[in-house]
RNA sequence: GUGGAUGUAGUGUAGUGGUUAACACGUCUGGUUGUGGCCCAGAAGAUCGAGGGUUCGAGUCCCUCCAUCCACCCCA
């Protein structure tokens, strides 16, 4: 019997960590500059806190949850996503007493019981940001500029930004009505895909890929025609506020998409989309927008919020796809070559070396000829050679990889050994 | 959940019904006593995704399942 990993998960093994690592620390060090904070919550919940926020109706809740009943009976799921956590989190803890907006960063696995493809799998990790506590579209167009800022910084090109409005709620329920008695004209021409749609999301229907759909969606009302006054004016000011940005930042731009649609029920106003160019279907980077009603539907105080999730294993794909050079992964620094198995008397040495930041490891219990190539499989740097003879003459000696025939015997004093690594600048 | 393609050592591949399944990379061991990278030699490593079936005989054909990939759906 073998086993295998469960369908749609995958193990990250050391030879990927450096993309990993390069991914999260542009991450977590461009949210910081923008002064968000680490928040993380529990890889699972009560169940009902997604169906409330996420919403009933919505695929992610009706056919993707992890869902099960904990030994106490009580009905639990594995995240499919962070929002909810976090509002949840902002609620429970009385946030809200804290500096308003707050604004947080997460990196944590989502759960989603989806047939799996390249970028979508069954467990994958976001990297996650919301600002809470504020309605204005200023924190629209920041939270859009950080997530832009993020992408920059990982030295990814070619990325298009989609941007749409949904509206607030009231207006939200005439426009869902017009939609739907537009599409409704043409109900015998729809797809029986679309068709079926139209009760469910009529949003759906505007990004549909049937071209008969596609062109009826053309002549579809659009969302923008439909926003409350104020929501007009929220929508108006982020726009020019991302057009000033714009003037600051050359290669950053924009496009109004009014077929975007998002798949959670919380979204309200704005939502938006980071999409590479001629990427295939899985190709959503980074997605978000605002929820203003979501803390109130969870049982909070009314509370404005917007945000953003992105999948590392995306981005993962995309830095390679665009090949953007990553840094190597850490290798080790010394590898004591040992003979005569003497190696308990270097156990200070190997100790020292540690603590002054040298990764130090000892060869496996082989021949010198081992020793050196197991050295040099590993990459490492340095290689300190240590026999009976040595140990006799209470010397060593130190050799730099990466250059033929350097070595120098030195009497074996870790002081004396790192001068030598110093002066010698071999690391 | 629907449709399609694929599945051979750790990785990438060859093998297109017939003796002990091949090659490259990687791993390990050697190439005289304690010195890596190049080179040379050798070894280990595959019940050919799993289970059934057809056949005298299956990695090769058929079925089921599992997994991966692609499209749909949905989303990050």
């Amino acid at each position: 019997m073998k086993f295998i990993r469960p369908r749609g998960t995958s193990d990250i093994l050391p030879d990927e960590q450096n993309y990993w690592n390069y991914v999260l620390d542009k991450a977590k060090n461009t949210a910081i500059k923008f002064g968000f904070q680490s928040i993380e919550t529990p890889t699972f919940e009560d169940t009902n806190l997604f169906k409330r926020g996420v919403g009933e109706g919505t695929d992610v809740v009706m056919k993707e949850m992890y869902s099960f009943d904990d030994l106490g009976g009580d009905s639990i799921t594995l995240r499919p996503e962070g929002t909810a956590s976090v509002c949840r989190a902002y609620i429970e803890n009385g946030m809200k007493n804290q500096p308003q907006p707050q604004k947080y960063f997460y990196n944590a696995s989502m759960f989603r019981y989806e047939r799996p493809q390249a970028g979508r799998l069954r467990e994958h990790h976001q990297f996650g940001c919301e600002i809470i506590g504020d309605e204005n579209p200023e924190y629209d167009a920041e939270i859009i500029q950080l997530g832009w800022k993020y992408i920059k910084n990982l030295g990814l090109s070619n990325i298009e930004l989609k941007l749409n409005t949904l509206g607030d709620s009231k207006t939200r329920k005439l426009y869902l009505r017009d939609l739907s008695n537009y599409y409704n004209q043409f109900i015998h021409r729809l797809p029986k895909i679309d068709s079926d749609r139209l009760l469910r999301s009529p949003l759906r229907l505007l990004d549909s890929k049937e071209i008969i759909t596609k062109e009826l969606s053309s002549g579809a009302p659009k969302s923008v025609d439909y926003l409350s006054e104020e929501s007009k004016t929220h929508w108006d000011r982020l726009i020019y506020l991302l057009d000033k940005f714009a003037e600051n930042n050359e290669d950053f731009h924009y496009e109004v998409d009014n077929r975007l649609v998002r798949g959670l029920d919380y979204y309200n106003r704005t939502v938006f989309e980071f999409i590479p160019q001629n990427s295939s279907t899985q190709g959503t980077i980074l997605g978000g927008g605002r929820y203003d009603p979501l803390i109130e539907m969870l049982g909070g105080p009314s509370t404005p919020g917007i945000g953003f999730g992105s999948g590392i294993e995306r981005m993962i794909i995309e830095l390679k796809k665009q090949k953007v050079k990553i840094p190597a992964n850490q290798t080790v620094d010394v590898v004591i070559i040992h003979m005569g198995g003497i190696i308990e008397d270097l156990w200070g040495l190997i100790s020292d070396l540690r603590d002054n930041g040298l990764s130090t490891v000892f060869a496996p219990n082989r021949s010198m000829k081992s020793q050196m190539r197991y050295a040099n499989n590993i990459n490492a740097k340095i290689a300190i050679i240590v026999g009976p003879d040595e140990i006799s003459k209470g010397s060593v000696n130190i050799k730099d990889l990466s250059a033929a025939g350097s070595q120098k015997e030195l009497i074996l004093d870790s002081k004396v050994i790192f001068k030598y690594i110093r002066e010698k600048n071999i690391l």
